[in-house]
DNA sequence: GCCAACGTTGGC
DNA sequence: GCCAACGTTGGC
């Protein structure tokens, strides 16, 4: 069982929204390695949601659905299969969301790819991290 | 709103 | 193949 973050601007796509659908295709990755990470999820994976920009704080917890499957192509320059995506779950909103400024302020949590590789859309975290921030959120581990 | 970090593009 | 210019992301 592996651990993974992925971000999105509350604007563009909100836990909200993704808590209404139940299910998400994640696509429209188009970073190596973020990519990469997406190929590398497996089904029942836990993934942490993040809200960038404007809330910059982890909002809820979702799981691994279906695993890596080609994106649809949106440029004239991409050929199907030269990106990826995965299906999400909804799974539990945090009862307290974590922010970024106490995920800095944690000796363990600021080591994340999140703080480091700010720009990087999706990024694996260790279960140490993962357990910590739930536990950070009162929200209770299966 | 600004700008640092980073990825991508295109001229050479 | 190098690197300057440019675009995008996201923290501040």
């Amino acid at each position: 069982m592996n651990y993974w973050l992925v971000k999105s601007e509350p604007d563009a796509y909100s836990w909200t929204q993704f808590l209404k659908e139940g299910k998400t295709a994640w696509t429209g990755v188009r970073n190596f390695q973020a990519r990469n990470h997406l190929r590398a999820m497996k089904r029942g994976d836990a993934v942490l949601f993040y809200h960038s920009v404007s809330e910059q704080q982890m909002v809820g917890v979702a799981r691994v659905e279906r695993e890596h499957y080609p994106d649809p192509a949106s440029g004239p320059s991409e050929r199907k299969g030269d990106w990826s995506c995965v299906d999400l779950t909804a799974e539990k909103t945090l009862a307290r969301p974590v922010t970024l400024e106490s995920i800095k302020a944690d000796p363990l949590l600021r080591q994340m790819a999140l703080v480091k590789q700010s720009r990087l859309s999706v990024t694996p975290l260790t279960k140490a991290q993962f357990q910590w921030i739930l536990q950070l959120a009162g929200t209770k581990t299966k």
